[in-house]
DNA sequence: GAAAAAACCTACCCGGCTGGTAGGATTTAC
DNA sequence: GTAAATCCTACCAGCCGGGTAGGTTTTTTC
């Protein structure tokens, strides 16, 4: 049971926009340098973010990203949500939305699905865990254990 | 993000171990055909549960298996741990179990790593959610939306 | 208006892991 | 001794995650 290296990779995206100037375009190829990682497949990535309506972009040179919020408004089981496509501990959980507690992939045996509570109280932990935690915290995060970069080498 | 089949399979004989008769062995076969679950892949899974003390087992004619503890005393966290192998959001999780809140595997350009504080948090709620979840509850609830059979076909 | 810098798009690909199957060896009840 | 069961190990096929490649389009700057 792992995330993606999606949500790994736009989450530190996040946290590096929200560490930069609102409104102040960054290229993705300043992001992918700070953070060592690929290019192309940072594009890929910040496109599931820009359809979310989490980034905006501007275009050609001098171009870039940037939140199209403010990073307190950002609860963090939107930016999973839209990296991971959906937030689900079992595949029956992806395409059934509801809350009922019934096994969508067979009546089982003529009872209930026992498993779907489990899977239902463990996807409430996670959201739960996502929605109270906001961009803001990370980024305000990320800035506190900034290493002082060393003045001598 | 989703586990694995046999975090489901397991759950699921383990709450059809929980409505057996304790100490009673029951066999395999008999839960691949209640569950309508692969016998031999069964038997890799159950072989997790028992390796991590959850079932205990008697060979030979009319063997089978069984809870080696009441239900009640049997937190869900620890069959999904025996099932999955670790209960990790991230893959640095799986092999780093101190609490400490620093990226494993990469220094992360002289800060702390901002997304850890999020898998961190996430993980937390993925276990206490797990933890607070007794087979017992399950077995219960199996039990209650036990559809009553009908009389007549 | 040419060139550079960036976003944007789509197709492809490779290795590993999930979800099994196969086939047996061993143990025990009857 | 035979049937029923656990136990063990090796193998495998397909899917998908994690990329790469190679473009097209838009915008700024000189």
């Amino acid at each position: 049971m792992i995330f993606s290296s999606k949500a790994e990779y736009g989450v530190r995206l996040m946290v590096e926009l929200g560490r930069q100037v609102p409104e102040h375009p960054t290229s993705l190829k300043a992001i992918a340098d700070a953070e060592g990682l690929p290019l192309a497949y940072l594009e890929q990535v910040v496109a599931r973010l820009r359809k979310a309506g989490l980034v905006m972009s501007a275009r050609g040179a001098h171009g870039g990203y940037w939140l199209a919020r403010a990073p307190e408004d950002i609860p963090m089981s939107e930016v999973v949500q839209a990296l991971e496509g959906s937030i689900a501990p079992m595949e029956c959980f992806v395409h059934d939305h509801t809350e009922r507690v019934l096994c969508s992939h067979e009546p089982d045996a003529g009872r209930g699905c026992a498993t779907k509570l489990l899977w239902t109280r463990v996807q409430g932990g996670i959201l739960r865990s996502l929605q109270t935690t906001t961009l803001a915290e990370l980024v305000e995060f990320s800035r506190r254990t900034e290493r002082v970069p060393t003045a001598a080498a």
